[in-house]
DNA sequence: CGATATCATAAGCGTCCGCTTATATCAATC
DNA sequence: GATTGATATAAGCGGACGCTTATGATATCG
């Protein structure tokens, strides 16, 4: 029962920063945007209501599919990509986890009972 | 009333772009989880404890700082880093309706009422 | 099978980001 | 007021990011 080489603190870390990253761009924000006004939705008209060209949506789809964000499938000719709410609950847990200060998020092992009582 | 220069939703895109940029650093989020832990502390503690140079620490502060997710106040030579716990409230506030669908997200003005139907 | 529509990938480019080292500001103490 | 401690800012650098244009892959239709 020696501690997991990563933590679960850590592991937080690490979807957090990909879910952060890849929320954090204007972009990204206005398709999952339209994907919750509209459902589920193809990539053309993503493509159209955003005003910037196919490659880059497709692009930006990629980082939010990776992040697993949203979720996409062919149908017929089209990809029809559909919003994770679920993601958004991930986020939420492991935010809330950050955030409660019971996550054990350190580095310099040594500052374990020395003078790290401060304020 | 002649729709506002800036829409509301146009106000949360900017506002949820630099919280979740800011959010969307490993570091930050050390940082975040050790404010979460130890309550206010001195800038000097963040820098031992996450193991990374003072100068680095005070960069990735005025970050966190810009997108109002922490406060700091001098206290005599130190300055004394807290957690905002109310940004995240606002986060989820501004995520909410980006979520829901309410938001009126586009860019687009002509595809109102033409083609825009699809699924 | 050839032609067209929808989407993904590749290559290239300017910019911002994360980090380091060096230096400046501000406050306490002698 | 000079020195020491704590933090902020400046300069510089490599790499990732956001975007464009060009090309390739996949599926439908004639």
């Amino acid at each position: 029962m020696t501690i997991p080489r990563t933590t679960a603190g850590e592991r937080d870390l690490r979807r957090l920063r990909t879910l952060y990253r890849a929320l954090g761009d204007e972009t990204r924000l206005r398709m999952i945007g339209l994907m919750a006004e509209l459902g589920p939705v193809p990539v053309k008209t993503l493509s159209a209501r955003v005003g910037l060209s196919q490659p880059l949506i497709s692009w930006h789809l990629r980082i939010l599919r990776l992040a697993a964000l949203i979720d996409t499938k062919r149908q017929g000719r089209e990809v029809i990509c559909k919003l994770r709410l679920a993601a958004f609950e991930e986020l939420h847990e492991a935010e809330a986890r950050l955030v409660s200060g019971t996550a054990g998020i350190d580095l310099a092992p040594s500052s374990a009972g020395s003078e790290a009582t401060n304020v």
